[in-house]
Order: structure tokens, then C-alpha cells, then sequence
DNA sequence: TAGGCCATCTGGTCCT
DNA sequence: AGGACCAGATGGCCTA
């Protein structure tokens, strides 16, 4: 795995939104080829880029093609997409900032920051409980809450992936400073 | 050059 | 009805 920082991407010119996919992307094969509603949606874009394709590739004439009013709506989708990106990109860069990790130098892929932030997360967990029940054995204090709250959340995992095995506590700090250690070395 | 990661576009579906 | 969300496709950039 490797990460690296690099400048701002250019983003790439935006495409004709009049134009139909298969103007855009003649060599785009069939879309929505995973997945189980994709079969209808596979179908109806085919459909459209074949109609297109027949027509030799050029914009569906009379009232198939798109209005003005339905290409302004896309464009106005496609922002509200960007940004929506944007900020799913700023709550990335937020996490990242949070998470220790030892490349600094380098900036954490999204797998990478949630791979992280999960274990990060356990860790924390796992060192909250270990101090707690130390210094408040027995009593009715947050650690046997917590405690508690914490097998659940190791019941209900265990449950939806089947056959995990249940870590004890002390093992997401074992795991979260050994995956900090390869994240560096697969540097 | 291949593979990984990413931004963007796009159309379908869900939600308010 | 309109916006949010989602997932597939595509192409650019970067590194090994």
C-alpha cells in the first residue's frame, strides 16, 4: 500500500451534458455490471447508448433529446454531487488529522483512514477499560458500564461477521500499533 | 507499464 | 418533486 501527497488533482473538463454516454465514452462498456439492481439500470443505459450508437453517435433529435431545462438540472446535480464529495473529503482530511500515525510525511488513503480510525478506536477503548477497572474495581463507576457496553459492541460483531474472533481487550492496542508498523514499512 | 488512488460524471433509488 | 445518497464507469496522476 502506498500513499502519497500530491498536489491538488486538475479536474477534468467538464463533459458536454448534452451529450449522450455513449458520446462521451464510446468505448464505455455496459455500466451497472455488479450488483443486484443493476441489471434494470444495465439495461435502460444500454438501451439509451445503443439508441444513440444507431444513430451515429449523435444527439438524440426531437423530444428524446435533452431539453435545456434537464441539462441545467444535471449541471446543478453534478455540483451538489461535487460538493457533497468535497465534504465527505473535508471529514477524511478531519479524521486524518486525529488519527496518530507515523508517516506524517505522508497522507493517509481513505482505506487507510478508516482501516486506522477503527483500530485507533478499539485501542482507546480497550486502554479506557483497562485503566478503569484498575482503579475502580467493583464500583459503580464507568468502567463496568463501559465494560458492558464493550461486549456487547464485541457480541453484536461477532455476530454480523461470522465466525470473528472475539478480541480481548489488550489486542486492538497489539493490533493498532502493529498496523501503524506495516503502514510504515509498506511505505 | 501496471496497479493504486482519486475526482468527476452519471443515472437510479431512497428519503423528506 | 427535489435533493441526498449510492455505485458504476472513466480517465488522470503517481509510484514501483
Amino acid at each position: 500500500m502506498k500513499t502519497k501527497s500530491r498536489p491538488p488533482r486538475r479536474r477534468a473538463p467538464p463533459q458536454d451534458p448534452e451529450a449522450t454516454p455513449a458520446e462521451r465514452t464510446p468505448d464505455r462498456p455496459p455500466p451497472g455490471s455488479g450488483g443486484p439492481d443493476a441489471a434494470k439500470a444495465l439495461r435502460s443505459r444500454t438501451a439509451r447508448a445503443q439508441g444513440a450508437r444507431a444513430e451515429g453517435g449523435r444527439r438524440r433529435p426531437g423530444p428524446g433529446g435533452r431539453r435545456e431545462s434537464s441539462v441545467q438540472r444535471r449541471l446543478e446535480s453534478n455540483e451538489r454531487e461535487r460538493q457533497r464529495m468535497h465534504k465527505l473529503n473535508n471529514a477524511f482530511q478531519a479524521l486524518r488529522e486525529v488519527i496518530p500515525h507515523v508517516r506524517a510525511d505522508k497522507k493517509l488513503s481513505k482505506i487507510e483512514t478508516l482501516t486506522l480510525a477503527k483500530n485507533y478506536i478499539k485501542s482507546l477503548t480497550a486502554t479506557i477499560l483497562t485503566m478503569s477497572s484498575g482503579r475502580l474495581p467493583g464500583l459503580d463507576g464507568p468502567g463496568p458500564k463501559l465494560y458492558q457496553h464493550y461486549q456487547q459492541q464485541q457480541q453484536q460483531a461477532a455476530g454480523g461477521a461470522l465466525g470473528a474472533p472475539e478480541v480481548p481487550p489488550e489486542g486492538h492496542l497489539q493490533k493498532y500499533s502493529t498496523q501503524i508498523h506495516s503502514f510504515r514499512e509498506g511505505s
